[in-house]
DNA sequence: TAGATTGTTAATCGATTAACAATC
DNA sequence: TAGATTGTTAATCGATTAACAATC
């Protein structure tokens, strides 16, 4: 893991899937894969996985391939997946249990230690170990335990004023779940998006081409 | 809408968020805009929004803009939201729960008409008025109601199977939010992958990348 | 050594941006 | 008519693919 300058978007998109890939190679006991054979699986092209990972460094052994545990190992360290960020989940609606219930933190990165609702029917409640809190301690919390990372699973509504006062408090990072886009106000913030909606409305559009294509 | 033909990808993901704005400025009682305000509010060139629509026709205004209305109704003409595809939804543990009642399918392109899990405990409880059905009758109901869409809520050691199965009884499209890539065996298939721990990977690579660069 | 497969440079392809004529 | 803003063509930029020398 060396050179990383400027990576594309493109670039950094693919990396997580070639990690998942390699966890599972490494769980069926698979030693060594060519960029052959994964391009293949993956349906990429072997050049583009090899242009890929020698942004980072030259993983492979020339006439051999990669070897499954160190790729995986290497990918995992420039993902920086052993960092363990902490993190604050704001908003304990269906989305926000599921979120916290659901995720394993710890083998992405993050480390969930706080969970925020306004809601009295929520307060006190727990997911995953977590107690849910009040959202009015979020202030004397995040003084306290300075999480890294907020996840917002809040309505529109509420996003934009929520990820105001996070800045406020110190939080540079978000993961988006609110159909919203949080200004990008200031150069420090790096805000990942989960916009589900989107993502159907973007299934329906494929759906309809297709269909409209069959017909033809 | 007349023109579409093989339309990126990179076209096609924006405009659920060109959608998305619109309907907010409705919403505000906004009537017109110019390219140039959007491509402001959206972080995007205005050259780029005008290239996107007109992929599609020409829905503006020489010398005035766009008519927020219209604009809003042509895009979700194009987007086919308003098509109701029968889906279902495989696997009702809390991510499954969260999409059914957070969701709402019938602005996005679809109906949700079935639920199923094979777990007794979930089994015939209800959620968002739809109740829970035993797996074992996905093959019944499939040839009856014929849904489009199936949604999988599933463990990825499951994903593989189901897939099949759901194939085999006339499913051609997806909404896959288990930890596996559904093999695209079929060309008739749209698989839609929303990989929340990819996305969560990519937020640490994000900010490890910009921590480093502070740290110079 | 011969065969295989990487790392890397060069060529191609596609997407974004710029420019401007058309026109409301 | 003058000003504004689109639609569209041309120029640029970036990402993907192809090719091949390096080397295990």
């Amino acid at each position: 893991m060396a050179k990383r300058e400027n990576i594309s978007m493109s670039v950094i998109r693919r990396l997580p899937r070639y990690y998942r890939f390699l966890k599972h190679l490494q769980e069926k006991g698979i030693h060594r894969i060519s960029s052959t054979e994964l391009s293949v699986k993956l349906g990429l092209t072997a050049s583009q996985i090899r242009q890929d990972l020698n942004c980072f460094g030259g993983f492979g052994q020339q006439g051999y391939g990669y070897i499954v545990d160190q790729l995986c190992e290497e990918i995992g360290a420039i993902l920086g997946l052993e960092k363990g960020y902490k993190a604050i989940l704001i908003g304990a609606g269906n989305l926000g249990q599921a979120i916290a219930s659901h995720m394993k933190f710890q083998n992405n990165g993050f480390q969930l230690i706080g969970i925020f609702d306004s809601s009295p029917f929520k307060i006190g409640n727990s997911l995953n170990g977590i107690s849910i809190q009040d959202i009015r301690q979020l202030e004397t919390f995040c003084q306290q335990k300075q999480p890294a990372m907020a996840i917002l699973c809040i309505p529109r509504e509420a996003a934009g004023e929520i990820s105001n006062q996070l800045y406020e408090l110190g939080i540079r990072y978000f993961w988006n779940f609110s159909h919203y886009d949080i200004a990008v106000k200031y150069p420090d913030t790096v805000v990942e998006n989960v916009h589900l909606n989107d993502s159907l409305m973007t299934l329906c559009y494929r759906i309809n081409d297709l269909e409209e294509k069959g017909k033809e």
